[in-house]
Order: structure tokens, then C-alpha cells, then sequence
DNA sequence: ACTACTACAAAGTACCACAGAGTAGTGGAG
DNA sequence: CTCCACTACTCTGTGGTACTTTGTAGTAGT
């Protein structure tokens, strides 16, 4: 699929979230996670910053563990606001989509 | 619903695509259309810069009328390339749409 | 050494928001 | 009759945010 970046902008950060969510794990998974899931052109660099600008936020915890197979690995899990977060992502996400789903289909 | 902007990005001008392939229509009532849709924060500056845009890409053709209470209208109407682009934004978009719900049931 | 794994920073780009200016017609106050 | 207010309508400049690109750099196993 053919250049998907501003269709993701605002939303790359809430799939981050739910990765985050899911289970506790790191920017170097979360991108292969990610392009597993069919968003293959999401590179480590989106993801770390949009990984700073979480904890920035306040909405992860953090913690850095050895990996032994490389560098040590920065862990993220969502804390209260960050759930918070996720759920104001998901209505927005359900009302985007709606509106456009009744737009499409010609609706008044 | 609070602040969309970020979630609209590289959506707000397929939309705008698909009302003018309902119906020849200008910025104005574009605008008051995706205000009744529910993206109540779209204003006409928004909507006149993505018309600006299909313009230069070509995807429209412009038609300028009176209007009889007001200034004149310029109307714009989807030609054959406004027609391809749009099936192009509605294959994105149901890529998108659907990897996302996968990441959301916690798919594979 | 080489490769895989992992984190990060800087510069660039695209899209939308905000705010304001400017044009054209109508209806009312004086 | 003129001026003003109001609505409809278009256009432009500035700015913010998010994602991309590109590159650096460090750790550990083969």
C-alpha cells in the first residue's frame, strides 16, 4: 500500500498506546509489531519519538532492562492517564470513522 | 467532540473529494457540509486550501457562477484523475481502517 | 569483522487551524 | 436615497503538530 503517512498522523501515536497496553514492551518491537500488522513503512525513528513524547506526557512508565542479545531495552507500560488516553483515542477514532462511514454513504 | 485535527489529516481532503463527486459544489457549502457531517470545527479557510490543492493536482475542473446573493461561486466538479484519486484515498482508507481494527482485537 | 538489535537526534515536509482581509448582494435606519 | 449592518463567499499568510528521512552510535553474538 502506497503512501499511508498523513493518513496515520494522529493516530500512530493511539496504536502505540494500545501496543503499549497489550503488554509491556519496547520501541524496537513496537515498530516490528507495527509492521507486522501492515503499516510496513513505520521505522524506528517514528516510533521513539512518538515513544518521548508519551513519557513526556506523563501517560507510560518506564523501565530499562538488559536484552542480552544488545543494547538494554527501554520497557514502556501505560499507566491511569495513559488509559485514560487510549479511551479518549478510541472515541475519537469511533466518531472519525462513523461520520466518515455516513459521509461515504451519502448520508444527511 | 474535542479536537479532531490531527486525526483528519490526509482524511478531511478525501473528503472533500467525495462530496464534490456527489455533486458540483463550491467551498462555501462544502464547508457547511462537513460542519452537518459532525466536523464541526472545519472552517472555510481549511476547506479553501484543499480546493487550492485538487486544483493544482488537477483533479477538478472549476466552473465560476453568480450567485445572486453574494459573491460569485467558483464550482468545482471531479474529473477523470479527482474520480481515480478518490478510489485511491477510499483503498487507503479501508487499509487503514481495517489494520487498525486488528491491532485492536489483538491481532496477529 | 560482521550482523542483528536497540536507542536517539536533526532537518524536512505535508496538512490542517486560526485569523484576518476583501468582494458582492440584501434589507433596514435615517 | 444613502449608509450601515449582515450574510454569503473567496482568498492568503502564519503557525503548530505529527510523521519521515537520514544518520549516528552503542551492545552483544557468530
Amino acid at each position: 500500500m502506497d503512501d499511508l503517512t498523513e493518513m496515520l498522523k494522529g493516530t500512530l501515536e493511539g496504536c502505540v498506546l494500545e501496543i503499549i497496553a497489550g503488554e509491556e514492551t519496547y520501541g524496537y518491537a513496537i515498530t516490528r509489531r507495527l509492521n507486522e500488522l501492515g503499516f510496513t513503512d513505520v521505522v524506528e525513528g517514528t516510533v521513539y519519538t512518538i515513544l518521548v513524547r508519551l513519557e513526556r506526557n506523563g501517560l507510560v512508565t518506564v523501565a530499562k532492562r538488559p536484552s542480552g542479545v544488545g543494547p538494554p531495552r527501554k520497557f514502556y507500560a501505560l499507566n491511569e492517564a495513559g488509559r485514560e488516553e487510549l479511551a479518549r483515542f478510541w472515541a475519537k477514532w469511533e466518531y472519525v470513522t462513523s461520520r466518515i462511514a455516513k459521509l461515504r454513504e451519502g448520508g444527511r
